[in-house]
DNA sequence: GTCAATCATCTTGTATACAATAACTACCTT
DNA sequence: AAGGTAGTTATTGTATACAAGATGATTGAC
Protein backbone atom coordinates (compact mmCIF):
# COMPACT_ATOMS: atom_id res chain seq x y z
CA UNK A 1 0.00 0.00 0.00
CA UNK A 2 2.27 2.76 0.88
CA UNK A 3 5.71 2.89 -1.52
CA UNK A 4 6.28 5.88 -0.95
CA UNK A 5 9.80 5.81 1.40
CA UNK A 6 8.82 9.21 2.54
CA UNK A 7 5.62 8.08 4.04
CA UNK A 8 7.22 5.50 5.81
CA UNK A 9 10.03 7.87 7.15
CA UNK A 10 7.23 10.10 8.17
CA UNK A 11 5.96 7.51 10.90
CA UNK A 12 8.84 6.32 11.86
CA UNK A 13 10.14 9.97 12.97
CA UNK A 14 6.82 10.56 14.21
CA UNK A 15 7.28 7.16 16.13
CA UNK A 16 10.48 8.54 17.16
CA UNK A 17 8.98 12.00 18.14
CA UNK A 18 6.05 10.44 20.34
CA UNK A 19 8.64 8.14 22.44
CA UNK A 20 10.62 10.62 23.39
CA UNK A 21 13.96 10.43 21.29
CA UNK A 22 14.49 13.43 20.58
CA UNK A 23 15.26 16.41 22.79
CA UNK A 24 12.89 19.67 22.55
CA UNK A 25 14.17 21.94 20.29
CA UNK A 26 16.80 19.60 18.75
CA UNK A 27 16.87 20.30 14.89
CA UNK A 28 16.66 17.67 12.75
CA UNK A 29 19.36 17.44 10.01
CA UNK A 30 18.22 17.16 6.78
CA UNK A 31 21.94 14.82 5.59
CA UNK A 32 22.13 13.21 9.03
CA UNK A 33 18.68 12.04 8.52
CA UNK A 34 19.47 11.20 4.53
CA UNK A 35 22.30 9.17 6.17
CA UNK A 36 20.66 7.07 8.65
CA UNK A 37 17.83 5.94 6.38
CA UNK A 38 19.91 5.54 3.16
CA UNK A 39 17.78 7.86 0.93
CA UNK A 40 18.31 10.82 -0.53
CA UNK A 41 17.30 14.45 1.12
CA UNK A 42 14.48 14.50 -0.82
CA UNK A 43 12.31 11.94 0.90
CA UNK A 44 13.21 13.42 3.91
CA UNK A 45 12.27 16.81 3.21
CA UNK A 46 9.08 15.09 2.60
CA UNK A 47 8.72 13.46 5.74
CA UNK A 48 9.62 16.25 7.64
CA UNK A 49 6.93 18.32 5.92
CA UNK A 50 4.37 16.50 7.54
CA UNK A 51 5.78 16.66 10.86
CA UNK A 52 5.96 19.92 10.49
CA UNK A 53 2.22 20.80 9.64
CA UNK A 54 0.65 18.06 11.81
CA UNK A 55 2.39 20.22 14.62
CA UNK A 56 5.43 18.46 15.99
CA UNK A 57 7.97 20.44 14.46
CA UNK A 58 8.35 23.60 13.50
CA UNK A 59 9.83 24.85 10.60
CA UNK A 60 12.44 28.13 10.47
CA UNK A 61 12.76 29.01 7.17
CA UNK A 62 16.52 28.91 6.15
CA UNK A 63 17.42 27.35 9.07
CA UNK A 64 15.98 24.04 9.37
CA UNK A 65 12.88 22.35 11.41
CA UNK A 66 13.34 21.79 14.82
CA UNK A 67 10.89 19.59 17.20
CA UNK A 68 8.77 20.34 19.35
CA UNK A 69 7.84 18.74 22.50
CA UNK A 70 5.01 19.78 24.39
CA UNK A 71 5.84 21.65 27.58
CA UNK A 72 4.12 20.95 31.10
CA UNK A 73 1.90 24.14 30.35
CA UNK A 74 0.85 23.06 26.91
CA UNK A 75 0.57 19.26 28.39
CA UNK A 76 -2.05 20.54 30.86
CA UNK A 77 -4.56 22.15 27.73
CA UNK A 78 -4.10 19.10 25.61
CA UNK A 79 -5.17 16.97 28.76
CA UNK A 80 -8.41 19.33 29.26
CA UNK A 81 -9.07 19.21 25.91
CA UNK A 82 -9.10 15.73 25.45
CA UNK A 83 -10.70 15.59 29.02
CA UNK A 84 -13.80 18.08 26.73
CA UNK A 85 -13.42 16.17 23.98
CA UNK A 86 -14.24 12.91 25.59
CA UNK A 87 -16.99 14.10 27.61
CA UNK A 88 -18.61 15.36 23.97
CA UNK A 89 -18.02 12.15 22.66
CA UNK A 90 -19.97 10.30 25.79
CA UNK A 91 -22.62 12.92 25.74
CA UNK A 92 -23.16 12.04 22.21
CA UNK A 93 -22.80 7.95 22.40
CA UNK A 94 -25.48 8.10 25.44
CA UNK A 95 -28.17 8.53 22.77
CA UNK A 96 -26.60 6.82 19.73
CA UNK A 97 -24.87 3.53 20.76
CA UNK A 98 -26.07 0.47 19.88
CA UNK A 99 -26.48 -2.61 21.96
CA UNK A 100 -23.88 -3.86 20.08
CA UNK A 101 -21.76 -0.95 20.90
CA UNK A 102 -22.35 -1.49 24.55
CA UNK A 103 -21.79 -4.90 24.25
CA UNK A 104 -18.43 -4.17 22.80
CA UNK A 105 -17.48 -1.87 25.85
CA UNK A 106 -18.74 -4.19 28.92
CA UNK A 107 -16.35 -6.70 27.06
CA UNK A 108 -13.61 -4.15 26.88
CA UNK A 109 -14.12 -3.52 30.17
CA UNK A 110 -14.15 -6.95 31.33
CA UNK A 111 -10.53 -7.27 30.00
CA UNK A 112 -9.47 -3.89 31.49
CA UNK A 113 -10.40 -5.34 34.54
CA UNK A 114 -8.85 -8.74 33.77
CA UNK A 115 -5.43 -6.93 33.27
CA UNK A 116 -5.42 -5.35 36.40
CA UNK A 117 -6.20 -8.72 38.20
CA UNK A 118 -3.07 -10.30 35.63
CA UNK A 119 -0.97 -7.11 36.67
CA UNK A 120 -0.39 -6.86 33.28
CA UNK A 121 -0.16 -2.70 33.01
CA UNK A 122 0.46 -3.01 29.48
CA UNK A 123 -2.58 -5.14 28.71
CA UNK A 124 -4.59 -2.64 31.26
CA UNK A 125 -3.00 -0.07 28.77
CA UNK A 126 -3.98 -1.31 25.48
CA UNK A 127 -7.65 -2.52 26.65
CA UNK A 128 -8.22 1.07 27.91
CA UNK A 129 -7.49 2.42 24.98
CA UNK A 130 -9.68 0.06 23.07
CA UNK A 131 -12.65 1.19 26.01
CA UNK A 132 -12.33 4.72 24.92
CA UNK A 133 -11.91 4.45 21.66
CA UNK A 134 -15.80 2.36 21.55
CA UNK A 135 -17.29 5.47 22.96
CA UNK A 136 -15.78 7.76 20.43
CA UNK A 137 -17.10 5.42 18.06
CA UNK A 138 -20.36 5.39 19.62
CA UNK A 139 -20.54 9.41 19.15
CA UNK A 140 -21.37 8.47 15.14
CA UNK A 141 -19.73 11.43 14.46
CA UNK A 142 -16.50 10.47 12.32
CA UNK A 143 -15.48 13.53 12.27
CA UNK A 144 -15.01 13.66 15.94
CA UNK A 145 -14.18 10.49 16.78
CA UNK A 146 -11.02 11.08 13.99
CA UNK A 147 -9.93 14.06 16.75
CA UNK A 148 -10.26 12.71 19.53
CA UNK A 149 -8.11 9.44 18.41
CA UNK A 150 -5.47 11.67 17.48
CA UNK A 151 -5.19 13.53 20.41
CA UNK A 152 -5.30 9.74 22.44
CA UNK A 153 -2.00 9.04 20.40
CA UNK A 154 -0.63 12.67 20.92
CA UNK A 155 -1.15 11.86 24.95
CA UNK A 156 -0.65 8.25 24.82
CA UNK A 157 3.12 8.85 26.49
CA UNK A 158 2.13 10.55 29.15
CA UNK A 159 -0.93 9.69 29.86
CA UNK A 160 1.03 6.03 30.97
CA UNK A 161 2.64 8.11 33.85
CA UNK A 162 -0.82 7.99 36.02
CA UNK A 163 -0.71 4.16 36.38
CA UNK A 164 2.65 4.88 38.62
CA UNK A 165 0.08 6.18 41.05
CA UNK A 166 -0.73 3.95 43.79
CA UNK A 167 -4.92 2.73 43.67
CA UNK A 168 -4.75 4.55 41.04
CA UNK A 169 -6.22 1.33 38.45
CA UNK A 170 -8.78 0.44 40.84
CA UNK A 171 -9.75 4.35 41.00
CA UNK A 172 -9.82 4.47 37.51
CA UNK A 173 -11.96 0.64 36.92
CA UNK A 174 -14.32 2.07 39.51
CA UNK A 175 -15.00 5.18 36.87
CA UNK A 176 -15.26 2.69 34.37
CA UNK A 177 -18.06 1.23 36.03
CA UNK A 178 -20.10 4.49 36.35
CA UNK A 179 -19.24 5.52 32.97
CA UNK A 180 -20.67 2.18 31.32
CA UNK A 181 -23.90 2.22 33.30
CA UNK A 182 -24.54 6.18 32.32
CA UNK A 183 -24.45 4.79 29.02
CA UNK A 184 -26.45 1.97 29.02
CA UNK A 185 -28.97 3.97 31.04
CA UNK A 186 -28.70 6.46 28.14
CA UNK A 187 -28.00 9.38 30.63
CA UNK A 188 -25.65 12.07 28.40
CA UNK A 189 -25.16 14.65 30.91
CA UNK A 190 -24.02 12.06 33.60
CA UNK A 191 -21.83 10.40 31.23
CA UNK A 192 -20.35 13.77 29.97
CA UNK A 193 -19.31 14.46 33.55
CA UNK A 194 -18.08 10.87 34.33
CA UNK A 195 -15.77 11.12 31.52
CA UNK A 196 -14.30 14.54 31.96
CA UNK A 197 -13.42 13.65 35.40
CA UNK A 198 -11.96 10.39 34.62
CA UNK A 199 -9.68 12.05 32.11
CA UNK A 200 -9.25 15.01 33.96
CA UNK A 201 -7.88 13.42 36.94
CA UNK A 202 -5.24 11.59 34.77
CA UNK A 203 -3.70 15.68 33.90
CA UNK A 204 -4.20 16.08 37.28
CA UNK A 205 -2.16 13.37 38.22
CA UNK A 206 -0.13 14.49 35.65
CA UNK A 207 0.70 17.93 37.21
CA UNK A 208 1.36 16.60 40.17
CA UNK A 209 4.12 14.34 39.25
CA UNK A 210 5.59 17.35 37.47
CA UNK A 211 5.53 19.33 40.36
CA UNK A 212 6.80 16.79 42.38
CA UNK A 213 9.79 16.33 39.73
CA UNK A 214 10.36 20.22 40.29
CA UNK A 215 10.94 19.70 43.66
CA UNK B 1 9.13 36.27 7.21
CA UNK B 2 7.85 33.68 4.93
CA UNK B 3 10.93 33.47 2.23
CA UNK B 4 10.14 29.55 1.31
CA UNK B 5 8.17 29.76 -2.51
CA UNK B 6 6.19 25.95 -1.07
CA UNK B 7 4.57 27.74 1.67
CA UNK B 8 3.22 30.80 0.06
CA UNK B 9 2.16 27.93 -2.74
CA UNK B 10 0.47 26.06 0.25
CA UNK B 11 -1.39 28.97 1.16
CA UNK B 12 -2.88 29.91 -1.82
CA UNK B 13 -4.00 26.19 -2.83
CA UNK B 14 -5.33 26.27 0.26
CA UNK B 15 -7.69 29.08 -0.28
CA UNK B 16 -8.06 27.82 -3.75
CA UNK B 17 -9.51 24.93 -2.04
CA UNK B 18 -11.69 26.50 0.56
CA UNK B 19 -13.14 28.88 -2.09
CA UNK B 20 -14.31 26.13 -3.65
CA UNK B 21 -12.08 26.55 -6.94
CA UNK B 22 -11.74 22.62 -7.21
CA UNK B 23 -14.05 19.87 -7.31
CA UNK B 24 -14.20 17.28 -5.05
CA UNK B 25 -11.85 14.00 -6.70
CA UNK B 26 -9.95 16.38 -9.14
CA UNK B 27 -6.62 15.46 -9.47
CA UNK B 28 -3.67 18.09 -8.41
CA UNK B 29 -1.31 18.15 -11.86
CA UNK B 30 2.21 18.68 -10.67
CA UNK B 31 3.48 19.91 -13.69
CA UNK B 32 0.37 22.37 -14.70
CA UNK B 33 0.75 24.04 -11.17
CA UNK B 34 4.59 24.21 -11.70
CA UNK B 35 3.50 26.22 -15.03
CA UNK B 36 1.16 28.33 -13.20
CA UNK B 37 3.15 29.11 -10.36
CA UNK B 38 6.09 29.57 -12.18
CA UNK B 39 8.60 27.19 -9.75
CA UNK B 40 9.56 23.86 -10.74
CA UNK B 41 7.85 20.42 -9.02
CA UNK B 42 9.72 20.53 -6.16
CA UNK B 43 8.17 22.88 -4.30
CA UNK B 44 4.73 22.08 -5.82
CA UNK B 45 4.99 18.88 -4.28
CA UNK B 46 5.86 20.22 -1.02
CA UNK B 47 2.73 22.14 -1.17
CA UNK B 48 0.58 19.58 -1.96
CA UNK B 49 2.17 17.40 1.01
CA UNK B 50 0.94 20.24 2.90
CA UNK B 51 -2.53 19.58 2.17
CA UNK B 52 -2.62 15.67 2.06
CA UNK B 53 -1.37 16.31 5.58
CA UNK B 54 -3.84 18.68 6.95
CA UNK B 55 -6.83 16.32 5.46
CA UNK B 56 -7.99 18.44 2.53
CA UNK B 57 -6.31 16.22 0.14
CA UNK B 58 -5.72 12.73 -0.57
CA UNK B 59 -2.55 11.21 -1.71
CA UNK B 60 -2.60 7.68 -3.62
CA UNK B 61 1.24 6.48 -4.27
CA UNK B 62 2.20 6.67 -8.17
CA UNK B 63 -1.36 7.77 -8.58
CA UNK B 64 -1.39 11.84 -7.57
CA UNK B 65 -3.17 14.10 -5.21
CA UNK B 66 -6.70 14.12 -5.52
CA UNK B 67 -8.34 17.42 -3.13
CA UNK B 68 -11.30 16.33 -1.21
CA UNK B 69 -14.07 17.97 -0.90
CA UNK B 70 -16.27 17.38 2.29
CA UNK B 71 -19.36 15.77 1.06
CA UNK B 72 -22.92 16.75 3.23
CA UNK B 73 -22.27 14.05 5.68
CA UNK B 74 -19.30 14.82 7.07
CA UNK B 75 -19.98 18.63 6.72
CA UNK B 76 -23.05 17.63 8.88
CA UNK B 77 -20.27 16.21 11.40
CA UNK B 78 -17.79 19.11 10.99
CA UNK B 79 -20.84 21.29 12.31
CA UNK B 80 -21.69 19.54 15.24
CA UNK B 81 -18.26 19.05 16.16
CA UNK B 82 -17.93 22.87 15.78
CA UNK B 83 -20.82 23.36 18.24
CA UNK B 84 -19.57 20.83 20.44
CA UNK B 85 -16.39 22.43 20.70
CA UNK B 86 -17.67 25.99 20.95
CA UNK B 87 -19.84 25.04 23.44
CA UNK B 88 -16.96 23.28 25.91
CA UNK B 89 -14.75 27.08 24.76
CA UNK B 90 -17.82 28.83 26.59
CA UNK B 91 -18.20 26.62 29.70
CA UNK B 92 -14.53 27.03 30.30
CA UNK B 93 -14.42 30.88 29.61
CA UNK B 94 -17.45 31.55 31.07
CA UNK B 95 -15.11 31.42 34.86
CA UNK B 96 -11.90 32.47 33.10
CA UNK B 97 -12.73 35.50 30.91
CA UNK B 98 -11.25 38.77 32.40
CA UNK B 99 -13.34 41.91 32.51
CA UNK B 100 -11.70 43.13 29.58
CA UNK B 101 -12.03 40.00 27.15
CA UNK B 102 -15.82 40.92 28.21
CA UNK B 103 -15.58 44.63 27.57
CA UNK B 104 -13.81 42.76 23.71
CA UNK B 105 -16.89 40.51 23.18
CA UNK B 106 -19.35 43.44 23.89
CA UNK B 107 -17.56 45.80 21.29
CA UNK B 108 -17.39 43.45 18.80
CA UNK B 109 -21.03 42.71 19.59
CA UNK B 110 -21.80 46.01 18.91
CA UNK B 111 -19.81 46.02 16.06
CA UNK B 112 -22.13 42.84 14.34
CA UNK B 113 -25.17 44.51 15.04
CA UNK B 114 -24.13 48.09 13.36
CA UNK B 115 -23.21 45.44 10.47
CA UNK B 116 -26.81 44.28 10.77
CA UNK B 117 -28.44 48.18 10.55
CA UNK B 118 -25.95 48.67 7.82
CA UNK B 119 -27.20 45.57 6.09
CA UNK B 120 -23.01 44.86 4.98
CA UNK B 121 -23.36 41.34 5.41
CA UNK B 122 -19.39 41.01 4.62
CA UNK B 123 -19.00 43.23 7.38
CA UNK B 124 -21.11 41.20 10.01
CA UNK B 125 -19.66 38.36 8.62
CA UNK B 126 -16.09 39.32 9.51
CA UNK B 127 -17.19 40.94 13.62
CA UNK B 128 -19.36 37.59 14.05
CA UNK B 129 -15.86 35.27 13.42
CA UNK B 130 -14.24 37.48 15.81
CA UNK B 131 -16.99 37.73 18.39
CA UNK B 132 -16.25 34.10 18.58
CA UNK B 133 -12.72 34.18 18.52
CA UNK B 134 -12.35 36.25 21.52
CA UNK B 135 -14.68 33.55 23.06
CA UNK B 136 -12.22 30.53 21.86
CA UNK B 137 -9.34 32.68 23.65
CA UNK B 138 -11.08 33.25 26.77
CA UNK B 139 -11.34 29.41 27.45
CA UNK B 140 -7.49 30.20 28.07
CA UNK B 141 -6.55 27.14 26.85
CA UNK B 142 -4.18 27.69 23.58
CA UNK B 143 -4.54 24.00 22.57
CA UNK B 144 -8.33 24.53 22.08
CA UNK B 145 -8.49 27.75 20.71
CA UNK B 146 -6.09 26.65 17.62
CA UNK B 147 -8.44 23.74 17.01
CA UNK B 148 -11.43 25.93 17.41
CA UNK B 149 -9.91 28.49 14.92
CA UNK B 150 -8.55 25.32 12.56
CA UNK B 151 -12.21 24.34 12.33
CA UNK B 152 -13.93 27.97 11.86
CA UNK B 153 -11.96 28.50 8.75
CA UNK B 154 -12.61 25.37 7.44
CA UNK B 155 -16.16 25.98 7.87
CA UNK B 156 -16.10 29.37 6.85
CA UNK B 157 -16.94 29.02 3.12
CA UNK B 158 -20.13 26.81 4.46
CA UNK B 159 -21.20 29.06 7.47
CA UNK B 160 -22.06 32.00 4.95
CA UNK B 161 -25.00 30.23 3.82
CA UNK B 162 -27.19 30.38 6.30
CA UNK B 163 -26.97 33.66 5.53
CA UNK B 164 -29.66 33.41 3.03
CA UNK B 165 -32.14 32.59 5.57
CA UNK B 166 -34.71 35.30 6.19
CA UNK B 167 -34.43 36.27 9.86
CA UNK B 168 -31.50 34.65 10.64
CA UNK B 169 -29.26 37.46 11.35
CA UNK B 170 -31.93 39.20 13.95
CA UNK B 171 -32.14 35.58 15.46
CA UNK B 172 -28.34 35.44 15.70
CA UNK B 173 -27.99 38.40 17.47
CA UNK B 174 -30.57 37.65 19.97
CA UNK B 175 -28.28 34.70 20.29
CA UNK B 176 -25.02 36.57 20.96
CA UNK B 177 -26.76 38.72 23.44
CA UNK B 178 -27.86 35.48 25.22
CA UNK B 179 -24.55 34.23 25.21
CA UNK B 180 -22.44 37.61 26.40
CA UNK B 181 -25.09 37.39 29.66
CA UNK B 182 -24.25 34.27 30.60
CA UNK B 183 -20.33 35.21 30.06
CA UNK B 184 -20.57 37.73 32.02
CA UNK B 185 -22.78 36.32 34.70
CA UNK B 186 -20.31 33.00 34.84
CA UNK B 187 -22.68 30.77 34.26
CA UNK B 188 -20.62 27.86 32.52
CA UNK B 189 -23.87 25.25 31.63
CA UNK B 190 -25.69 28.76 30.49
CA UNK B 191 -22.96 29.78 27.98
CA UNK B 192 -22.45 26.04 26.55
CA UNK B 193 -25.57 25.41 26.04
CA UNK B 194 -26.85 28.49 24.31
CA UNK B 195 -23.27 28.61 22.22
CA UNK B 196 -24.30 25.04 21.42
CA UNK B 197 -27.57 25.51 19.70
CA UNK B 198 -25.97 28.90 18.35
CA UNK B 199 -23.86 27.16 16.02
CA UNK B 200 -25.92 24.16 15.48
CA UNK B 201 -28.75 25.75 13.92
CA UNK B 202 -26.47 26.76 11.46
CA UNK B 203 -25.79 22.99 10.82
CA UNK B 204 -29.67 22.67 10.66
CA UNK B 205 -29.81 25.55 8.13
CA UNK B 206 -27.01 23.76 6.11
CA UNK B 207 -29.00 20.77 6.52
CA UNK B 208 -32.13 22.40 5.02
CA UNK B 209 -30.43 24.15 2.15
CA UNK B 210 -28.96 20.88 1.06
CA UNK B 211 -31.97 18.85 0.90
CA UNK B 212 -34.47 21.92 -0.72
CA UNK B 213 -31.56 21.71 -3.37
CA UNK B 214 -32.12 17.70 -3.83
CA UNK B 215 -35.65 18.14 -4.87
C1' DG C 1 41.78 42.16 24.58
C1' DT C 2 37.37 43.11 22.42
C1' DC C 3 34.47 44.18 18.79
C1' DA C 4 33.30 44.34 14.04
C1' DA C 5 33.61 43.12 9.27
C1' DT C 6 34.65 40.02 5.64
C1' DC C 7 35.24 35.57 3.86
C1' DA C 8 34.74 30.48 3.97
C1' DT C 9 31.70 26.81 5.03
C1' DC C 10 27.49 24.67 5.95
C1' DT C 11 22.58 24.12 5.36
C1' DT C 12 18.39 24.89 3.34
C1' DG C 13 15.50 25.82 -0.88
C1' DT C 14 14.79 25.03 -5.75
C1' DA C 15 15.73 23.05 -10.31
C1' DT C 16 16.78 19.34 -13.11
C1' DA C 17 17.83 14.55 -14.18
C1' DC C 18 16.83 9.88 -13.70
C1' DA C 19 14.03 5.68 -12.17
C1' DA C 20 9.92 3.21 -11.59
C1' DT C 21 5.24 2.46 -12.02
C1' DA C 22 0.67 3.30 -13.70
C1' DA C 23 -2.34 4.58 -17.75
C1' DC C 24 -3.13 4.25 -22.50
C1' DT C 25 -2.94 2.54 -27.17
C1' DA C 26 -2.36 -0.33 -30.79
C1' DC C 27 -1.85 -4.68 -32.40
C1' DC C 28 -2.45 -9.50 -32.31
C1' DT C 29 -5.01 -13.65 -31.28
C1' DT C 30 -9.13 -16.24 -31.17
C1' DA D 1 -15.42 -8.12 -33.07
C1' DA D 2 -13.83 -8.71 -28.33
C1' DG D 3 -10.41 -9.42 -25.21
C1' DG D 4 -5.83 -9.63 -23.89
C1' DT D 5 -0.98 -8.41 -24.24
C1' DA D 6 3.01 -5.83 -25.35
C1' DG D 7 4.86 -1.51 -26.11
C1' DT D 8 4.58 3.43 -25.56
C1' DT D 9 3.61 7.49 -23.02
C1' DA D 10 2.75 10.09 -19.02
C1' DT D 11 3.22 10.91 -14.17
C1' DT D 12 4.94 10.20 -9.73
C1' DG D 13 8.99 9.24 -6.61
C1' DT D 14 13.88 9.79 -5.73
C1' DA D 15 18.59 11.41 -6.59
C1' DT D 16 21.66 14.87 -7.73
C1' DA D 17 23.06 19.53 -9.04
C1' DC D 18 22.85 24.25 -8.31
C1' DA D 19 21.48 28.73 -5.84
C1' DA D 20 21.05 31.52 -1.91
C1' DG D 21 21.03 32.62 2.69
C1' DA D 22 22.81 31.64 7.53
C1' DT D 23 26.50 30.27 10.66
C1' DG D 24 31.00 30.58 12.22
C1' DA D 25 35.79 31.74 12.03
C1' DT D 26 39.58 34.59 10.99
C1' DT D 27 41.61 38.90 10.57
C1' DG D 28 42.02 43.63 11.28
C1' DA D 29 41.06 48.01 13.76
C1' DC D 30 40.72 50.39 18.01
Amino acid sequence: MNIRRADQIADTLEQLVFSGDFQDGERLDELKLAEQFHVSRTPIREALQVLVTSGMAEQIPRRGVFIRQPGPVELMEMFETMAEIEAVCGRLAATRMTDQDLVSLSEANDRCQQAIEDTNHDQYYLENETFHQIIYKGAANSYLEKQALQLQSRLRAYRRIQLRFRGRLNQSMNEHSQILKSLKEGDAEKAAEVLRNHVAVQGEKFHQLIASLNR
